[in-house]
DNA sequence: TGGCGTCATACCCCTGCGGTATCGACCCGC
DNA sequence: GCGGGTCGATACCGCAGGGGTATGACGCCA
């Protein structure tokens, strides 16, 4: 199997419409429908069902796109570690990928603390969305990244844990739950006039529900001073507070787990020195 | 980068001699010679140093070796296991690998307390030389695998720990060391008259050394007995031992962790159902 | 220095990918 | 029930590029 055909594949897989696939791709409509054929010959699997409405996946054709966005991540890590490595002569910056407005203190010290070390590389800081630290680690665009447990997905990687925290609401200063000693996530999610906020899924869109739709972590506490939501966030989250903003311990919400995670087999030596200090914070 | 340049590069890699990575992969010399050529030029990346004697891998060239193979197992990994999930229809059997000739009872007990969970689907043994396991789940010819911490490249996998394990050293009935109540590797290593046997590499080769080349766990223990080698061994390995072998306790060997491992994100219920029951074990 | 081994270059052929035009099937509104 | 608007599939053509053979350039060794 060709690369092309995999990076076809996914295309019609995610538009469910070969029209629109071939559009994203820059090519015409009747190569692609005739290579998804080829592709379903060689395979000897039926990969999509065609109704009038466009293309469905077979259950053998959703192996396939989990499988294949795997293997596509891994050729494009192949591709762009080497095309790093070349410009590197030992010594190029690691790039580290972290969420941006998260872990701010724990990075600051990491990379003050690394930078000190005899033989430090460079490191590039690149803060990304919500869910795209791991993305990037998986198709190359990364060397190593501060992960959440259990938000993101670790699998496949090599992780050191840095830090674990309770989480904690955040609500506007003189809202009434803001004096309870402490709440149910339960309790949390169903204050009428404070909806939670939605985060946007890895492709932008987001989930349906009464509450405001957001990006980043600053916005979010501006709308809580505004009593408009509130937010569950990990207890560190207290450093960046100022006022007009009250704090309430959850007492049921699952641990949230800082790592450092990188991909196996990395001979980065600039990322074998930041998870050595990392693991010494 | 399409996986006909990575498999082309990879030959050649192995090689180091584009002649003989021609014969190979069945083509001749000259396109492959321009295929790496033209690899290079698209990464912007020299690859090998051309010699008189062949090619040798630049740094670059050993990162994209060592990502390439990561990405063609991948690639195939996503072949396979979408061929075999049509033949499927939701209850294909589960290919597991093990260590020939390793962790035999705890084999036993989890295939039969598998197959007694309700809706157990089959399970199809492949029993492979050692080291080859890994290999096989990631490249899609096994779905889950037995595993031994730290013999095994356990990076990538999800794995779940079944055993814990000393290792001791096996050797003949009546040898002067036999009566010892424990060793150390440097001891064990160093008996004159009985040389550690030597294993294969993945690819099939014999390390150098003064010990006999072995293949399989049976061949081992008959010549321990007959007094020409000694070997370490899981403590589990007591269980097949006959007459004529003696076993000492190793002070200092690394603890032996055997684990069950699948490629994460498996969808499989017999996947998921095996390891279940293994937890349990 | 000639012969042998390496990989690179020159040139040709033909496969197979991508393009345009068109078809067949289905859904919908009237 | 019939035309128009969706789909994806098919037919056909042109050409880029991958693969073949023949040969060259270069270093090593006898």
């Amino acid at each position: 199997m060709e690369t092309r055909e995999l990076r076809y594949f996914v295309a019609v897989a995610e538009e469910s419409h070969v029209g629109r696939a071939a559009e994203r791709l820059g090519i015409a409509q009747p190569p692609l429908s005739r290579a998804i054929a080829q592709l379903e010959r060689r395979l000897g699997a039926q990969l999509f069902t065609r109704t009038p409405q466009g293309m469905t996946l077979t259950s053998a054709g959703e192996t396939l796109l989990r499988e294949g966005r795997a293997a596509l991540a891994a050729v494009e890590a192949a591709e762009r570690r080497t095309r790093r490595a070349v410009a590197a002569a030992g010594r190029a910056p690691v790039v580290l990928t972290a969420k941006a407005g998260a872990s701010s203190e724990l990075m600051a010290k990491l990379l003050d603390a690394y930078a000190a070390e005899p033989g430090a590389v460079d490191v590039d800081v690149v803060l990304s969305p919500p869910g795209h630290q791991a993305l990037m680690l998986r198709d190359g665009r990364a060397d190593v990244a501060i992960l959440h447990r259990p938000f993101d997905d670790l699998s496949g990687f090599d992780v050191e844990q840095l830090l674990v925290e309770e989480q904690v609401l955040i609500l506007p200063a003189g809202h009434p739950l803001s004096s309870a000693t402490s709440l149910t996530v339960e309790e949390a999610s169903s204050v009428p006039d404070l909806p939670l906020p939605r985060w946007p899924h890895l492709d932008g869109s987001y989930p349906d529900g009464p509450g405001p739709e957001l990006r980043d972590l600053t916005q979010v506490l501006q709308l809580v001073r505004l009593g408009r939501t509130a937010i569950m966030l990990p207890d560190s989250a207290r450093a960046n507070l100022r006022d007009g903003l009250a704090v309430v311990p959850l007492s049921d919400a699952p641990q949230v787990t800082t790592v450092i995670a990188w991909p196996p087999h990395s001979t980065s030596p600039g990322v074998a020195g930041l998870v050595r200090t990392a693991t010494r914070l």
